[in-house]
DNA sequence: TAGATTGTTAATCGATTAACAATC
DNA sequence: TAGATTGTTAATCGATTAACAATC
């Protein structure tokens, strides 16, 4: 099924969006697509649809084009969406309560079996099903129930230390929202969600289009 | 100051990473840095740096290396921090009262000055200062309390809607946590925070560093 | 002045696009 | 079979890295 052994970080990040365009043709009852056609529709030449998807196998037929489910169906099997995950959440404020209450990752298979915290406060809450833990437990916790990702929803100053706590547990692959960079061994994956930076990228976006427009003149 | 009427996004999305290293010598009380000392730090190459920082002006000195303080204030001016911005967030559910108590963006001169909801139990709730409005009143009120970035944090399917209302009232920034891609006017700029494709990257990569392992026989 | 380090040009590397033979 | 569209090779484009003269 596979072909290259490494695949380029830039085809990793476009795989979420073929799944998810894909995954819409099907509830549009579109069952085949022509990567002419998804490139419309997706924004990526066809010529990049072609070369992407053939990195992991020969999904297509000269003449057809692509059968929608069968392709949403690898590509959700690239992504490792074919298995299920366990997840903890430390830090039980308002981004680790917002991705405790997203249920669509449920759908996916991520399936949240503690959060923590230490605020008094917070502990004891309960969100969805699950009692919010002191944080002192986390390391115990995980023992007893190892868990494959582990997401940081603390302050920046404490997120080093729930990551070493992570990588101590056997934790493989950690979501990090805490406005920081974590050290990790090299066989843990770090994937960062950095509010802050898309704001400031949206910012200075903002000032480069009216300062292109004022060199126009207006 | 500006030197190269055209940045690459590839660039632009290092700004806020060196921004944010920066502000971190600087509250250690270091006065001066080299691009050699710095990719040490941040992890870019020395070389990528000193390209980077010169698409903006000549900011270093040879055999000194760049002045800290100088060189932060001077990306917070590229990034437009020198700028104050009004934000509205649409949709108070959970990211959207996440990103509205996250106290930070104020600090970096983003400020809220109204929250929109159309789930009546949700209406008339504060969040920090801010009562949550019914999004009826979304047009009339940026009507007459222009905001410069939309924040959408509604379901998928209402994404659109209140993009098309942004755009209407004169908003140039969206920045977009809905799990779909708007369409917009070109003069307006959209920055999506997609959830699910990060996790799904993290997914991807921890089954990728597995088979990986299983390539080379454990 | 000598040493350090930038700014910038040139070389390399990687990613995207174009083209077309293979084939359904 | 003829038409459509893939898979794949080659060409182009862009981004990163290396090298070094300029200069503080």
């Amino acid at each position: 099924m596979s072909k290259k052994t490494v695949i380029s970080m830039a085809v990793i990040r476009r795989l979420p969006k073929y799944y998810r365009y894909l995954g819409e043709l099907l509830r549009n009852d579109i069952e085949r697509i022509s990567s002419k056609e998804l490139s419309e529709r997706i924004g990526f030449t066809a010529s990049q649809i072609r070369q992407d998807l053939n990195n992991f196998g020969d999904f297509g037929q000269q003449g057809y084009g692509y059968n929608v489910r069968a392709l949403r169906d690898e590509i959700g099997k690239i992504l490792g969406l074919n298995k299920e995950y366990k997840t903890v959440i430390v830090g039980a404020g308002n981004i680790g309560q917002a991705v405790a209450n997203y249920t669509n990752f449920e759908k996916l298979g991520f399936h949240l079996i503690g959060i923590f915290d230490r605020n008094p406060k917070l502990i004891g809450m309960g969100i969805r099903d699950i009692e919010v833990q002191d944080v002192d437990n986390l390391e115990s916790f995980l023992k007893n129930n190892p868990a494959d990702i582990g997401i940081i929803c603390v302050p920046k100053e404490q997120a080093q230390r729930i990551a070493d706590a992570f990588v101590k547990s056997g934790i493989k692959g950690i979501w990090n929202f805490a406005p920081t960079d974590i050290a990790v061994p090299e066989d843990v994956i770090v994937e960062n969600v950095h509010l802050s930076e898309s704001l400031l990228t949206l910012s200075y976006r903002l000032n480069e289009s009216e300062l292109f427009k004022e060199k126009i003149g207006r």
